[in-house]
DNA sequence: CTAGAACCTGACGCCGACGTCAGAGGCAAG
DNA sequence: CTTGCCTCTGACGTCGGCGTCAGGTTCTAG
C-alpha cells in the first residue's frame, strides 16, 4: 500500500512515517516513480513503533531492539538492553500508580469539600 | 534555605528550580540582595512537581491543578480538570503495561532462543 | 487531456524542560 | 583583603518527534 493508506489505517501521519523510514524503523519498496510501497505487516509495525515511543522509547533504541522484537532474534547483549528497557517502564509504572492514587485522593478530598460547601482553606479559617 | 540546598536535597538542578519559580510552580522570598529563600515545604513541593511532570502534565495544568492539590481547595471546574488527568494517567498506565508485557515475551522467547543455541531465523531456514 | 488528489525531497519551525555560558554581585573563612 | 564558592539575571543552545511550507512530479477520474 501506499504511504497515504497506511497513515490512515495506523492512525499516524504521513509525516511521521517518512521521519520512521528515515530513522530505519520502517523500510519500503519504491517504484519506479520514487513512490514508497509498504506491505500489510506495516500496520502493525507502525502501531509496536507507536507503542514503543509512548513507553518512552527513543528511536534510536527502538531500531536497535526491533530485530529482536519482530524476529525474536537476540544476543545477549540486546537481551539486556530488552530487560533495561522493561525495568524502566516497570518504575515508570509504579510511579504513575502513585501519582494516580495522589490525584485520586485530591479529587475525593476536593470533591468532598465541594460536597460539604466549604474548602479547607475556610474550613481552616472558619 | 537557599537554592543550592534545595536543590541536592530535592534532587533536581537549580536551573530547574529557578524555571519552576518563572512557572509559578515555586514561590520564594528574597533576601536584601536578591537571593531565593525557601521554606522546608519546597522539599516535598519539588519532589510533588517532578512526579506530575513525570506523569505527562505539562507546567500549565500543573500551575492550575496545585492549588488543588495542596490545598485540597478546588471548584468545579477544577475537578474536572483533575479527572481528566487521572484518567489520562489511567490510560498510560494500561498502555504501558501492554508495552511490558510485550517486551517481557520478547524477552523470554529470545531468551530461550538462545538457551537453544538457534534464533527465529536459524530455526525458520535450517 | 486535464484537473485535482496524492506523492516526492528538502528545509525550516516548534515546543517544552531545561543545559550552559557570560558577566556581575554576594558571603563566610583565613 | 582576598580567595573561592554561591547566587543572580539574561539569553542562547539542545533535542526529539514531528508540523508545515515550497516547489516539483505522478497517479487517477472524468
Amino acid at each position: 500500500m501506499r504511504i497515504g493508506e497506511l497513515a490512515t489505517r495506523s492512525g499516524v501521519s504521513v509525516r511521521a512515517l517518512r521521519y520512521y523510514e528515515e530513522q530505519h524503523l520502517l523500510s519500503a519498496e519504491r517504484s519506479p516513480s520514487g513512490q514508497r510501497h509498504f506491505p500489510e505487516s506495516a500496520v502493525d509495525r507502525v502501531e509496536l513503533i507507536q507503542r514503543l515511543y509512548t513507553a518512552g522509547l527513543s528511536s534510536r533504541t527502538i531500531v536497535d531492539l526491533l530485530p529482536c522484537v519482530v524476529d525474536g532474534d537476540a544476543t545477549p547483549e540486546l537481551l539486556d538492553r530488552l530487560a533495561v528497557e522493561r525495568d524502566r517502564v516497570d518504575r515508570q509504572i509504579a510511579d504513575l500508580a502513585a501519582t494516580r492514587g495522589r490525584l485520586d485522593s485530591v479529587i475525593t478530598g476536593a470533591a468532598e469539600n465541594l460536597r460539604t460547601g466549604r474548602s479547607c482553606r475556610e474550613a481552616a479559617t472558619g
